[in-house]
RNA sequence: GGCCACGUGGCGGAGUGGUUACGCAGCGGACUGCAAAUCCGCGUACGGGGGUUCGAUUCCCUCCGUGGCCUCCA
């Protein structure tokens, strides 16, 4: 095929929200590709909807490493420990004990969660899973930094940056900023200079966490939103590095703001090269919300389901596309796994296919990926499509457990059903039709389902 | 209100300026005493209306519908 190059690999092309284009990859230093994901806030269990792009950049993530070799690829996610919501959370479910004592409880909790949630799902640990509070002295650096070059300034203990200060503020989300404060719905803080301004740094509240201040405030604070993957991502990858992912609703403002925030600091005209964005989940055709009672968490899921069949139900639709989650296509990806493994044979040198590589370089075609994996299940391709099935992830086991477990269990032993297929043998052979199909049923009305094989033999299993 | 996505056969879901992926379900056939399982085959779809073009599902305009963002939601 054109797409492959010399070295048996296909062209990795990403889009890229920036430009708002398919484009090659190319990496700053092909020694080490750097990518940066937000995490989630640790203050109540994942939903299904933040298991998306978990799931669609620890594809990337695998790809990379395929293309470009493990050791050269470094794999960011943040846990985001401090914030507004987790302090409101830790309020409500310790209300006894010292705030900060509740909500390193709330973290440690919720944190210990995500990871069993992504283990199920079959997510690799990216290779550093930064957390903010780790991150305080990084954050006050860029403030104090963004103070001097005059993107910020101080106003009642808070620091705030400067919207104005930047010409070409917007450019992530192409937002000009003339739209944006003509169509501002906000309250506008009164220490603000502009109504676009946003906070860097906020000061705490008695009982609240708190750090000492940048910018010579005296009172102790705490960081706003953005800050904290400025810190991460420069105190792990540099000042600017490959790939910057997250959901598409993070465009604005979060990664608006943090290109401001990392730009302004380092001087420079580029925070990360390509800016990729998951699409929105839906559940059963409907906006996910508390509120109409469809809030679903990967752990209610995983009760019901195997962390494999969530991980290819997400994959079979594009990413950057929306995707409804049902159980109707739950069902219909764990039927697919399960003939994919049936139909796959182990290789001692398991690896992808080389059509589905293809397809996952053209932007993470999974749909086309899994169109070419129902293209291996004949003989020839059953080495690759175990091959393919390791590299994405999947594996048989909890698939194999969840299968068996969820067979009602029978209420005859093997050995009287064996004796009944007996039974049913001996009539077939004297031609006795009606006593063979009256076995078959009774033994079907007891959950056991005959197939005769075409070497004579009639074998049983577990009506589905 | 502003900005931005998306709308493909019964369902899910890629893709493409002209030879119409793939899966599920369905139907037909093979196999079977009959079934089941399995295998083989079949279904000619691209929201409405204009336009560009020899030709549009694919490009442009418009309308309708769904969803997202507009300061802390992946």
């Amino acid at each position: 095929m054109s797409g492959i190059s010399g070295s048996g690999l296909p062209e990795l092309k990403l889009y890229n929200t920036l430009t708002r284009a398919k484009e090659g990859f190319v990496p700053l230093d092909a020694g080490l590709v750097r990518m940066y994901v937000c995490g989630p806030t640790v203050y109540d269990h994942a939903h299904i909807g933040n298991a998306r792009p978990v799931i669609v950049f620890d594809l990337l993530y695998r790809l990379l490493r395929h293309f470009y070799g493990a050791e050269h690829v470094k794999y960011v996610r943040n846990i985001t420990d401090v914030d507004d919501k987790i302090n409101a959370r830790a309020v409500t479910e310790f209300p006894g004990l010292d705030l900060n004592e509740a909500i390193s409880r709330v973290t440690a909790k919720t944190e210990a969660q995500f990871h069993d949630d992504l283990e199920a799902l079959g997510v690799l640990h990216p290779d550093v899973e930064p957390r903010a509070t780790e991150h305080i002295g990084q954050m006050r650096e860029l403030i104090e930094r963004l103070v001097a070059s005059g993107n910020a300034y101080v106003a009642e203990d808070h620091v705030l940056f400067s919207v104005p200060s930047m010409p070409d503020y917007g450019q992530l989300s192409r937002r000009p900023l003339d739209d944006m404060i003509a169509g501002a719905r906000v309250d506008v803080a009164p220490y603000k200079k502009d109504a676009m301004d946003f906070v860097l740094w906020k000061p705490s509240k008695p009982g609240e966490p708190g750090w000492s201040s940048p910018a010579g405030i005296a009172v102790p604070g705490r960081p706003g939103w953005h800050i904290e993957c400025s810190a991460m991502s420069w105190a792990h990858l540099g000042e600017t590095f490959d790939i910057h992912g997250g959901g598409i609703d993070l465009v604005f403002p979060h990664h608006e703001n943090e290109v401001a925030q990392s730009r302004c600091a380092f001087h420079s005209g580029i925070m990360a090269n390509v800016w990729m964005h998951n699409g929105f989940l839906q559940v059963e055709g409907e906006k996910m919300s508390k509120s109409l009672g469809n809030f679903i968490t990967i752990n209610q899921l995983l009760a019901d389901w195997p962390g494999q069949v969530l991980r290819l139900n997400m994959l079979k639709s594009h990413y950057r596309q929306p995707i409804d989650w049902t159980v109707k296509g739950l069902e219909e990806s764990a039927k697919t796994l399960e003939q994919w493994f049936d139909a796959s044979a182990p290789d001692a040198y398991p690896r992808p296919a080389p059509a589905v590589l293809e397809a996952l370089a053209d932007d993470l075609n999974t749909p086309k990926a899994i169109a070419e994996m129902h293209g291996l299940k004949d003989h020839a391709g059953k080495k690759a499509l175990a091959g393919t099935l390791a590299f994405l992830g999947f594996e048989a086991g909890p698939l194999r457990e969840w299968t068996a477990a969820r067979t009602p269990t029978l209420d005859v032993d093997a050995a009287t059903v064996e004796a009944r297929i007996a039974e049913r043998i001996e009539a077939r052979r004297n031609r006795d039709w009606a006593a063979s199909d009256r076995i078959r049923d009774e033994l079907l009305a007891l959950g056991v389902a005959l197939k005769d094989n075409k070497d004579g033999t009639t074998t049983w299993e577990p009506k589905r």
